[in-house]
DNA sequence: CCCCCACATTGACTTAGATCAAAGAGCGCG
DNA sequence: CGCGCTCTTTGATCTAAGTCAATGTGGGGG
């Protein structure tokens, strides 16, 4: 039994992998009942949906593993991905009700959920929920700005190794090592989600990464597993001083 | 006496420009009372930093006029600006001691400040002072990401279309007019600092200006004063659909 | 087991924007 | 009032990344 499947069938916030870091982090005992009582999990397969650009939103949630993105598309179809959603991120805003971006599955994702209009209840009554998501919040503005720099200012080769450089230390982080060193983890996006999110054509997101592949940065097994034997390397290659950018 | 002098001279923050956009916006009598008795006035000439990236921060506060950004960069000197700072809006993070951003006036500029300590206490003890705090700071996410789309996506024209779209939207929003139809204001930034916002050079920012005063999308008096004949043309020019963008 | 099909790589050529270089133009100060 | 400084414009050339076009490849289903 997965771990997946051990949640949706017998779900415990004592053993969720994601209790010590989502926006239920800071909860006592009675918060996490209170949002206990109105969760409920969600499953969705690698491709699909979520939430369409200007839905109603009734729901909002933590990403409990499997990878999400946000994106934003322009009328002609092109296409930016403004967020990367990984386990024990926060979807959805209390108090707009309808979706600014599309939130799209790139893996097989399970979503820890609470409907809308009850979680904004327990947020009022439960102040730990709602300075949790206020530093969250700020979080994502930090990675947000800190992708900024990212799109407007590096190199094609930059831009991906700094993308590798956040899958391995969010990988890290879930798995509670710290990231530096040799780094093993496999990448959850296709060559196109990648360029969506760098701001790059898919054929140059896989001309880099031959290159870095090349130059001995990264080894690769398969088009998703990756190798990456010194962690300050491929710092350096993506333009972060070595001690790397945003804690995690 | 301009506004300036007068709120450094007789504070009063029933008369403040930026009473019901700040972060204040939500106080009640008494709420408003506590952060009058901690609240404080500093100016800033144009170009002065007002704060490092790395240093203390001491104090947060509110842009009362002018202009200042936010910029990051890179040990070789490539800066990208991560945000514009126009009255209302809010600096410095409760919480975090040291500034993640160096702080320039691009204007001169006037601010509202709070000892960040002080500013913590009233936080803890008036939920309108956080709950405006964390919509301010959901709202600044999305601009982020707005952004984003602008810097991954947009051509050079389309970049420079958007910035004057959002510097004649928050112009509007002061003045408390809509954004619409024939508009007229000041540019607050020189082309370098509109480069750095971008992810642009100078000279690009130039040529695209000159295409975009050719074509008649704008009208230029000096090199600041700008023109903008019809709001919707520029909005399409910026790639936005014409009800454009973020709401104000 | 092997065939498909989506995903990925690689190559040849084009182009938007960067870079390098040289004039203009507004304005604050002596 | 005009000197000098900063900001800006414009031109010529270069280049990183995009575009267009084949060609590989690996893993899930028949």
């Amino acid at each position: 039994m997965t771990v997946q499947e051990a949640l949706m069938h017998a779900p415990n916030c004592g053993d969720c992998p994601i209790r010590h870091r989502a926006v239920c982090a800071r909860c006592e005992a009675d918060e996490l009942a209170a949002l206990d009582e109105i969760k409920y999990y969600r499953s969705f397969q690698a491709g699909q949906t979520l939430i369409w650009s200007g839905d109603r939103m009734d729901f909002v949630g933590s990403v409990v593993s499997g990878l999400a993105t946000l994106s934003q598309a322009m009328e002609d179809g092109r296409t930016q991905t403004v967020g990367l959603l990984f386990p024990s991120d926060f979807v959805g805003r209390p108090g707009r009700d309808t979706a600014p971006y599309n939130v799209v599955a790139t893996t097989d994702l399970l979503m820890c959920c609470f409907r809308k209009k009850a979680f904004e209840g327990v947020m009022t009554r439960t102040p730990n929920v709602g300075q949790r998501l206020l530093e969250m919040t700020l979080d994502e503005l930090d990675a947000a700005r800190e992708w900024m720099l990212v799109l407007g200012r590096k190199t094609a080769r930059e831009k991906i190794a700094s993308l590798l450089a956040i899958v391995a230390r969010r990988d890290a982080s879930l798995h509670l090592r710290r990231a530096t060193g040799r780094m093993v983890f496999d990448l959850p996006l296709t060559r196109e989600a990648m360029a969506d999110y760098l701001g790059l054509t898919l054929e140059t997101v896989s001309r880099q990464i031959s290159a870095l592949k090349r130059d001995g940065v990264i080894l690769l097994e398969g088009n998703r597993h990756v190798t990456v034997p010194d962690y300050n390397r491929l710092l350096e290659e993506a333009g972060d001083d070595a001690d790397g950018g945003l804690p995690v």
